[in-house]
DNA sequence: GCCATATAGTTACCTACCGTTACTAGGTTA
DNA sequence: TAACCTAGTAACGGTAGGTAACTATATGGC
């Protein structure tokens, strides 16, 4: 504990950019986290399978999205030339190096927030 | 590696929530998880200092920050009388439950953005 | 009293992002 | 031709993020 807490100091004093910071920069945004996540967990997946996946994000939002997680090179975007003509969205070495954050977070939501959620505690 | 994305299928599969989903829509936002850090790493802190710890962040954004991490209880908001009677931000036990998710995030930017950012080929 | 400094914000304003609904567009199947 | 699959885009409105200026309260110095 006492060491964690020591090497969160280390990396930020007297500096002028931060890991936690730049790494929540690139994926700090709700959508994002969640799309890598459904990346890591199911495997490539087409546009319409993600956005089934995930449930409750729209069209645009989930495109604008893929869009900017393919510019910051953490996805790739691939067209497969099969009967319908499907896209099919894979991780990157980089996006797929994001998985421990994920679990983490996942552990994290998994250990702290099913019972909140429920009751509605935590909005 | 297999184990944990067996976890992270586990997790999700047929359920209408999903633990990341909820973690990301909690912390899910850029300056949510900076503020969280700095209050990991420097202990609890003023309005002013934290402002200045983080650098880069308006107060009126600082502002909405706190309030919203607040309400969600991750941090505790305290008046201190002292000679300027002065306000003291720092985490709940549940914000600080949250260490290993923020040390997770300050480990892979460490990794994977110091020379992309020194460089600026992830902008 | 008057001014400067330090505390912790607020207000007005603008832009950019998020989200919803509807619609587009190419190709396949019946 | 029409229905249905694929993967999106267009138009529009509301909310969140961001900037710059300003408020408010209290302390200490002149």
């Amino acid at each position: 504990m006492d060491q964690t807490i020591q090497q969160l100091e280390v990396w930020c004093a007297g500096e002028d950019w931060c890991p936690v910071t730049a790494t929540a920069t690139l994926i700090g945004k709700k959508w994002h986290t969640v799309v890598l996540h459904r990346l890591l967990a199911e495997g490539p997946l087409g546009f319409n399978a993600l956005q089934d996946e995930i449930g409750g994000i729209s069209s645009k939002v989930l495109s604008d999205v893929l869009e900017d997680l393919e510019e910051k090179r953490l996805i790739n975007r691939e067209i497969v030339n099969e009967k319908p003509v499907r896209v099919e969205y894979s991780l990157t070495e980089l996006g797929a190096s994001l998985e421990s954050v994920i679990l983490e977070m996942a552990e994290w939501g998994q250990e702290h927030l099913t019972a909140a959620e429920k009751d509605g505690s935590i909005a």
